[in-house]
RNA sequence: UGGGGAGUAGCCAAGCGGUAAGGCAGCGGACUUUGGAUCCGCCAUCCGAAGGUUCGAAUCCUUCCUCCCCAGCCA
């Protein structure tokens, strides 16, 4: 897994400065001279999975608005819940970040907090602030109340600080098991807000804890841990997503009772995409039960999937700075995703021939022997990506879409009768057509022009189509895997009673194409190299490659006005 | 239902009292040795609804409607 480190993807990052709330929100502290002008955020991903494209959102955001006004942006894992998190998930999370172009300044983990986070639960316990619970977590939810009612206080509210100390250390050292005590934050019971009443702040879990061992047997919650957490940095501004704004008046309880540096918790909308699925339960889920084969599956909305797919670092950022920042529940089209990379992909891939669905042409009128080195253009958007050379010979292969035995109107491709291009070849026109005793077409008889070498018409005359090929004795054979959306249905989670999510997995994700032909420059091309197969899309080299077998992932196909224009005659 | 958020085109999204940016998608056309790329044009008389204030409202006020989040010892 991850075995893309010859891609960095590490350009500097410029920032785009397009405007979002909470850029406008940096800047009126900025203006106000707020914390000395200081700017400081920190992305704090919880350990417990990849990170996905929602979470590049994230990170665009916290890393970006740090680098636009000279600030810092730490990377911080909220690494409270030893039940969930291990240190495969850390490491990856670090990759994706640095994949994705960005540098943090500070790395830290909440667990580095520990001794602090106990001693403040210790100087609440002695301000009276909190307090040692014993109701079992059925007993605590039945007194938390309801949306409407008032929650009841738990009869150990009023316990003496003696006692509650005593209680909390014990609690420390190991000696109650599981679930069985807790530590509470004093606060309201009746307070309209579900998290301000008395929210649990430190739970006893036996448990060994990824980098903190058997060292504690309490760990704090997400509540009492992320604000503090914070503040110990000196966050000026935390930005989370909306469901956080719920806890945003417990997140300034804590600081406000602490006294502590006053970081500023922001909210902003978390992303969703068409026929995708963006939750790392449910993302958990597919690997778990081998609905894809790993986390960077290239199927996968992971930033390791994207990149084994062929998506690039600019590509993903691009995309985050346009579909913006704001507070709106939203589901973004896949297209836009799409648009952005092929946007990306046209400018830096270099333009190669593959034929996805060989089909056998045979020059009648072509010397038997004869090779000849075609002049090709590597990538007509950037002139200085060179040129190279193709072998042509008289027994090529085409694709078997660009011919039609009976072609439709608007099909310009080859036909009985009709001559087309062959790019940087010649011009050739389609004779015999020789099938099998089952009618299927086994290869075509063609003619060349020898005045049109390098696909030129001196004497002016059009052809409606230019077809790529391959030559058969110089094509190099590989795998080529195709990628459809994931999900059939543009909202995942929409399902029948009593189905859950996967009933709306596409049967046909993934379709594995063997015996494609390539040009031969691409014998040696290295793992997570793009190309163009022009006139197909963009493709990259799959790590599951090796020395003499190659295999490609489609990235994304190129945009398609003919299957546009056959799907409307189909209607 | 108590509390917290949000409603601008098919999808994102600017706009902050002076008469609806931009992008994606779509449609038309130009160009083309990729049916790619590029280019040009079209695409909200209207901003969830209804009232009100104002010379003037998507922007202010009132009421209503819809959607999302919160009742983990998850984050």
């Amino acid at each position: 897994m991850n075995s893309l480190e010859s891609d960095p993807g590490a350009e500097p990052v410029e920032s785009h400065g397009r405007s979002n709330f909470i850029r406008d929100a940096v800047i009126e502290d900025l203006k106000a001279g707020k914390h000395d002008g200081r700017v400081q955020t920190r992305f704090p991903p919880e350990p417990n999975g990849y990170l996905h494209i929602g979470h590049a959102k994230a990170i665009c955001l916290d890393f970006g608005l740090a680098a636009e006004f000279g600030g810092k942006c730490n990377l911080r894992f909220d690494d409270t819940n030893p039940s969930k998190e291990e240190t495969e998930y850390v490491d990856s999370i670090m990759d994706d970040v640095r994949w994705l172009g960005f540098q943090w300044d500070g790395l830290f983990y909440a667990s580095d907090y520990f001794p602090q986070l106990h001693e403040w639960a210790v100087q609440l316990i002695k301000a009276g602030k909190a307090y040692v619970c014993d109701l079992t977590a059925d007993e605590v939810r039945r007194h938390r109340g309801t949306l409407t009612e008032p929650g009841l206080e738990s009869p150990y509210r009023n316990r003496s600080v003696e006692e509650n100390l005593d209680l909390f250390q014990r609690m420390k050292n190991g000696e109650f098991p599981d679930g069985s005590r807790t530590l509470r934050a004093k606060i309201d019971m009746s307070s309209p807000i579900l998290s301000m009443r008395d929210p649990v702040m430190y739970r006893i879990l036996h448990m060994e804890h990824h980098r903190t061992g058997d060292q504690w047997r309490i760990y704090p919650m997400y509540d009492y841990a992320h604000g503090q957490s914070d503040s110990i940095e000196k966050v000026t501004h935390s930005i989370c997503t909306l469901e956080f704004e719920n806890n945003r008046p417990l997140y300034n309880w804590f600081i406000e009772q602490l006294g502590i540096f006053p970081s500023r918790q922001f909210e902003f909308d978390r992303l969703n995409i068409t026929y995708t699925l963006l939750s790392k339960r449910r993302l958990l889920t597919l690997v778990q039960e081998g609905h894809v084969k790993s986390w960077d599956d290239p199927r996968m909305p992971t930033l390791s999937g994207m990149r084994r797919r062929g998506y690039t670092a600019e590509a993903i950022r691009t995309f985050c700075a346009n579909i913006s920042v704001s507070k709106t529940n939203n589901t973004v089209q896949l297209s836009a995703l799409e648009y952005f990379l092929r946007e990306d992909l046209n400018k830096r891939a270099a333009r190669v021939m593959g034929v996805l669905r060989p089909l056998r042409v045979v020059i009648d009128n072509y010397p038997e022997d004869l090779v000849e080195e075609m002049d090709a253009v590597n990538n007509p958007e950037d002139e200085n990506m060179g040129t190279r050379l193709i072998p042509f010979s008289k027994v090529l292969y085409i694709e078997r879409d660009d011919f039609r035995e009976d072609p439709p109107k608007q099909f310009f491709r080859l036909s009985p009768g009709r001559e087309v291009r062959l790019r940087y070849g010649y011009l050739i026109t389609c004779g015999a057509v020789v099938k099998d005793d089952n009618g299927n077409i086994l290869e075509l008889h063609c003619t060349y022009d020898p005045a049109t070498r390098g696909g030129k018409t001196p004497d002016g005359r059009k052809v409606k189509s230019t077809i790529h090929w391959v030559s058969a004795a110089h094509a190099v054979d590989c795998e080529v895997r195709l990628y459809d959306n994931l999900f059939t249905k543009e909202n995942p989670n929409e399902v029948e009673e009593g189905q859950d999510f996967t009933a709306n997995l596409n049967p046909s994700s993934l379709e594995v194409l063997s015996g494609c032909k390539v040009e031969p420059s691409l014998r040696e091309a290295p793992i997570g190299s793009r190309y163009q197969f022009e006139r197909i899309g963009y493709f990259c080299v799959d790590t599951d490659s090796a020395p003499g077998r190659l295999v490609f992932n489609r990235t994304v196909g190129l945009r398609d006005t003919w299957s546009k224009i056959e799907q409307r005659g189909k209607k």
